[in-house]
RNA sequence: GCCCACAUAGCUCAGCGGUAGAGCACUCCCUUGGUAAGGGAGAGGUCUCCGGUUCAAGCCCGGAUGUGGGCUCCA
């Protein structure tokens, strides 16, 4: 019996009876036919091609322009690697395949890792097998056929999986030629259709991410629609690679590390400058909105974290000392010790909100292996701050908060931001009224300041609920930097207490806060954020001064103490090298200005400007020129 | 912590059982040069550390340390 499909421009079509979207797309035209990947039924979930239509169905032929189909593809491209692999390895053992971010992974069960040439030896076939141009279908059969299917074939990772679906439910799997795999789909209709891939890298992961499981080798890979793409993604990654803050942080003397402490920076003089600029600002503003800094201990007795609930709760992450026999932890977080604070004196609620900030240096235990850069480290700082305020009090201090955090951000030139809020998990302290009023505090805030969020239930903290904020930098990744996270727990655990306006006392609630988050990581995306090439205003040297011979030596020094009057960083280069040397070192360090100066310049009390990025401006008077600089510092231009 | 890889001059790297190399950077000399590398000379290394194999180890084998890629984005 013929049947009939709408197309998306709403004509009718009529077909033969069993008739798939292969038929539908052959029936429309040769290229259609090429290009079709896959069928969207009645507006629905990408399906495959070879999915027979039903009559009076709603049909859309899927191509490369969807959206979803560019996961279709990596999908497959993730099942040609494991067919490539089988052939090449018949004892690994698959494990689950995903797609992911620009991407795809396969983890295998293998005696021994792979290595590079073995990536080589897979890719190339799995070249051979997309010119095979092999049909992908689909299977389906009842769960405990699959098990046993499964079984038969020695996939002892695949049983497992098929034996957590429930029982039964149908099972759907894949075959082209000589590989079968268990999957859901939906697949490109054969292998020819994958051809822009390449596999990046291998890496060791647990099975199904516990490590109490044994460990599997995973391969990733990238897979795309065109040649060009896929080389344009690698140019990405070695962008990505070409800014990574490590190298970076190297070739422009602005930190190291050193075997004698692992995972902790030390900073350069060039460095120290950019930090130091980064906390200038945030004391700035701490001024204009209310703040007040303290400076706490290092060392505190282990009493003060058991209070605090951290000895039972994160000891694993601290660091502990011993002297004259009493124990102390060297100090992961500020908040108990503003407890303290909070606690030294009888509190009015004339006082609050009292907004304590504090730059305290942390240490922090990371396990080996997790450490990375500047982005993960084991001591830092945070731009940190507590708000103790009466429990009405709470969205005002938020809304505060906000505009604080969207200025900060948007002096950094992070337009572009991702907000979550994280609600009451499972296993919390705090009675449901509590938590109500805190989440609802959270969420009214985020509207009133126009920020749209998105709900991630139950992965609050488990003292209060938490708003994460989320940038992306100039090559779109993210990052997250800042927290806004409500305290029920610490206020009740160190028995704070305030005098209400009723005479009566109350306990304050304690809000967390950090807009930066850690200063050392916050350096780290800014090095990647910006390529090394910092605002002026961040930039460790702000303009090279650099005399052409000996003879402008003299004014080159003169001009140098011009602009140290006027706050400025410079670096005089007096070496014995030509203009075009000096130039190009000073580039390669990603100074914002050159001053090139000559006898001309030395006569006329000018400089002759150069701008890393636009190259020559000319000559400008020297005092213009430093004014002007001064105010970009100033004014924080980006 | 676990899997895999790597560790040679300040940096980037070559050397692959037989007396340690290059480029850049550094020091000195010549050169005073107008918008991305002028020329020459010199100095610089218990080849990460500790064991082992060998007549002989930077190289082979253990171990330690550090660094790097990762350790669900769930068929």
């Amino acid at each position: 019996m013929p049947l009939q499909v709408r197309l998306p421009d709403d004509s009718i079509r009529q077909l033969p009876d069993g008739a798939t979207g292969t038929t539908l797309a052959e029936s429309i035209g040769p290229r259609l036919a090429e290009a079709a990947l896959g069928v969207r039924l009645d507006g629905g979930k990408l399906q495959d091609l070879g999915t027979p239509l039903l009559d009076g169905q709603k049909v859309a032929i899927v191509t490369s322009k969807d959206p979803e189909a560019l996961d279709l593809l990596r999908h497959s491209t993730a099942h040609l690697l494991a067919q490539a692999v089988k052939r090449l390895f018949p004892a690994a053992k698959v494990g689950i395949g995903p797609v992911i971010e620009d991407g795809f992974y396969y983890d295998f069960l293998v005696e021994k890792a792979f290595t590079p040439e073995d990536l080589a030896a897979i890719e190339a076939e799995m070249m051979r097998i997309s010119r095979e141009d092999l049909p992908v279908v689909r299977e389906e059969m009842p769960r405990n056929a699959a098990v046993e299917r499964f079984r038969a074939m020695g996939e002892q990772l695949k049983v497992e999986v098929v034996s957590d679906i429930p029982e039964g439910e149908t099972i759907s799997g894949y075959r082209q030629g000589d590989f079968y795999d268990l999957c859901r789909g939906p697949h490109v209709p054969s292998t020819g259709k994958l051809k822009a891939f390449k596999l990046l890298h291998t890496a060791g992961a647990y099975w199904k991410g516990d490590e109490r499981n044994p460990m599997l080798c995973r391969i990733y890979g990238t897979a795309w629609f065109s040649q060009k793409d896929l080389e344009e993604h690698l140019k990405r990654l070695e962008e990505a690679k070409a800014r990574d803050h490590r190298k970076l942080g190297r070739e422009l003397d602005l930190y190291s590390f050193h075997p004698e402490a692992p995972a902790s920076p030390f900073f350069h003089p060039k460095g120290t400058v950019v930090y130091n600029a980064l906390v200038d600002y945030i004391r700035e503003l701490y001024h204009k909105y209310g703040y007040r800094e303290v400076i706490t201990p290092q060392i505190l007795d282990v009493s003060l974290w058991k209070t605090s609930g951290h000895y039972e709760n994160y000891a694993e992450n601290m660091y502990f000392t011993t002297a004259e026999e009493r124990e102390y932890a060297v100090k992961p977080m500020n908040c108990p010790g503003h407890c303290l604070l909070f606690g030294s004196a009888k509190r009015s609620y004339r006082e609050l909100p009292m907004r304590i900030a504090d730059f305290g240096r942390l240490h922090r235990f990371e396990r080996s292996g997790v450490t990375h850069g500047l982005t993960r480290v084991r001591t830092f700082c945070q731009d940190d701050a507590h708000l103790f305020c009466e429990p009405e009090h709470i969205k005002e201090e938020m809304a505060s908060f906000l505009a604080l955090l969207k200025e900060v951000y948007d002096t950094f030139g992070f337009h572009e931001m991702r907000v979550a809020l994280s609600t009451r998990p499972e296993k919390r302290l705090g009675s449901d009224e509590v938590w109500d009023a805190g989440e609802k505090a959270l969420a009214d805030a985020m509207t009133e300041a126009g920020m749209a969020f998105t709900l991630n239930p139950g992965e609050g903290a488990f003292y209060g609920p938490k708003i994460e904020f989320q940038i992306l930098d100039a090559l779109r990744r993210p990052w997250q930097l800042g927290t806004l996270q409500v305290d029920y727990m610490l206020p009740e655990r160190f028995k704070l207490r305030y005098t209400r306006a009723d005479g009566h006392e109350g306990q304050p609630v304690m809000l967390h806060r950090a807009i930066l988050g850690s200063l050392e990581r916050f350096m780290g995306i800014l090095v990647e954020h910006t390529a090394g090439a910092f605002p002026v205003w961040l930039a460790p040297v702000q303009a090279a001064i650099l005399p052409i011979t000996d003879r402008a030596h003299a004014y080159a020094r003169q001009v140098q103490e011009e602009a140290q009057a006027l706050g400025l960083r410079t670096d005089l280069d007096l070496r014995n090298e030509k203009i075009n040397a000096k130039i190009r070192d000073h580039q390669l360090m990603k100074v914002p200005y050159m001053l090139v100066l000559g006898d001309r310049e030395a006569a006329a009390a000018q400089v002759s400007v150069r701008h890393r990025h636009a190259g020559d401006q000319g000559v400008t008077p020297t005092a213009a020129f430093l004014e002007r600089l001064r105010d970009e510092a100033r004014t924080r231009a980006h």
